[in-house]
DNA sequence: TTGTAGGCGTTATCAC
DNA sequence: GTGATAACGCCTACAA
């Protein structure tokens, strides 16, 4: 085990100072000449040197590593879009720390804090839903923090999220003129605002449609396909007039669909299901599933862009994106 | 933004030296009277001081940052795994750096070379298929490496995996008691080592009992649900005599059997299916699915002990671990 | 038990 | 264009 190079070795070796060798290595356009800068390449080469984060960092007080702290790792898709998250960061010269709060305030806090001992450059958040303006004060002037998905209450913070109202409204719209009257919200949490968007959306399509909605139709489910299947196979063991499930999340579309198929209903046909993320499996399902759906690498590619964005300009009031869903028809909701 | 306590500053604060509160800070046994120390916490909290990781690594050539280096995130038995993977490591105060080589050899060599420019103090790889021992030499003396779920085709690294081979012989062979003669393998791809380890206890387990296999009933697909379903789909959309279906992976086996229901056919009593992994979804599937599962949380913890007892003794020859799957026997191979 | 002082590998700031 | 030198914030002998 030899002890790795060091500029100052690099330096030697290319027979030029440190500051030449720092130049090259962080392409500063014009400071170096052609051959100088050759031979401080060949001596990289030569002594098999690997550049030292963490004293460059010391030494600028300028990291180049981005914290992702997210609630969850379970659902698919938020995994997708970490994997997206990670690969835009990557592209542009980052390092992700990944955290995962696992829907607890004091670990998400907690890793606020391990982002901060590591000179995070700055945090890409998917808060859990406690989190207040103020419990991400603390950090917010140290290191930029760009909120994803879930609004925390206040404007004070970037934020990227996706137009969860107006899709569930445009799905419900749907298939209430595709004739159906009986029409079921299945999953998420009671502490989810985006469920309330969304299911708020469900609400008013039907208000807007002169129909009035029926709370028995409204069930809560975790957020994975065995709790949407659990849900759907009580709903349906018994007689019930539902003809349609609009589903919080594709998950527990699929779970849902699943029930149905094990009870011999016909999904499309029999009964309309939809969803909502646009999973990579929803096309490909049996029937194809009908979901709402912003690409998750475009939404990955907003995300970084903002934080690009924002460490340019620091000062620049906070910014809050909705991204538009656009709603795939397919054969789950078997329209006309 | 007001700048960054320091040690220094703590140390003003405190009416002591930066040794003294350096001591505090890592927990130096006896090292401090209590009296001391407590002043200097009590600096700590009025300053908001907070320790600089990076700092600390510079000069102590140790960094607290594990590289987690993985093929894939799309499949949730890899997110299930990092995740309790991260969880664990946190709980030993590390911080995880993660990469994604999406099976591309190039890209994972280049997160090895990231993990080297954050002086990661060891590195987690689960590697493309067709990494060698000579692509971890680089890096090995560095940041010891241990390898999961994907063995590399020698014995220099440590290794901990899963009874592939076993678990499938298992499966199969309890297919075959069951009076099951057309017994289809599916899932995969043609690189996987782990395939064909499984792929191998399916033969055997037929030439054991005496029934020639049958390789028109070997299938690969990606590693998807929908894939699983489109495989199965053509499979029995034409006449088939295949009863019951071998499933590479659980994702594959949740596709296959959305196939089989859509067409009609009563998984577990008409056509038996089992799957590997023991996603938490398979108990709750209709049918529940029979899978042979090593509990993500155990091997998790099973690959951050080696860790652990690999940094206490970097020169101990390296170690082979093989978990032990458990099989459960579910409805969906619906056995008397 | 506590303090002093030097250095980890890089970058910033000046000179030249 | 290039070089000397002083930091960045912490750790660790060693001295007191």
């Amino acid at each position: 085990m030899t002890k790795r190079a060091t500029v100052a070795d690099v330096a030697a070796w290319a027979k030029v100072s440190t500051a030449t060798v720092s130049n090259v290595l962080s392409n500063r356009s014009g400071r170096v000449s052609t051959k100088t800068r050759q031979r401080v390449l060949d001596a990289i080469e030569a002594l098999d040197y690997t550049y030292n984060e963490t004293a460059a960092t010391l030494r600028s007080n300028k990291s180049n590593i981005i914290g992702l702290v997210i609630h969850d790792l379970s659902n698919p898709y938020y995994t997708e879009l970490i994997a997206k998250i990670n690969r835009e960061l990557v592209k542009h010269g980052f390092a992700t720390i990944l955290a995962c709060s696992d829907e607890n305030l004091e670990s998400q806090q907690s890793y606020l804090h391990l982002m901060k001992r590591h000179n995070a450059l700055a945090v890409l958040l998917c808060p859990t839903w406690e989190t207040t303006a103020e419990h991400l004060n603390a950090w917010r002037d140290l290191s930029p923090t760009i909120t994803f998905l879930r609004p925390i209450g206040s404007h004070e913070c970037d934020f990227i999220g996706i137009d969860n109202y107006q899709a569930a409204y445009d799905l419900t719209t749907r298939l209430i003129n595709d004739g159906h009257r009986h029409i079921a919200f299945i999953g998420g949490s009671q502490h989810s605002r985006l469920r309330r968007q969304r299911l708020q959306g469900w609400k008013d399509a039907h208000e807007d449609a002169g129909i009035t909605w029926n709370d028995a139709y409204v069930y809560y489910c975790a957020s994975s396909m065995s709790a949407g299947a659990e849900t759907t196979m009580r709903l349906f063991q018994q007689d019930t007039p539902i003809t349609s499930l609009v589903c919080y999340q594709d998950v527990v579309a699929f779970g849902a669909m699943n029930a149905l198929q094990y009870l011999g209903k016909k999904v499309g046909s029999e009964i309309a299901v939809t969803g909502f993320d646009g999973l990579n499996d929803a096309k490909g399902w049996f029937p194809s599933l009908t979901t709402a759906e912003v690409q998750i690498n475009v939404f990955a590619e907003h995300i970084v862009e903002r934080l690009l964005a924002r460490l340019n300009k620091p000062e620049d009031p906070p910014s809050v994106t909705l991204l538009h869903s656009h709603i795939h028809w397919r054969n789950s909701s078997n329209h006309k």
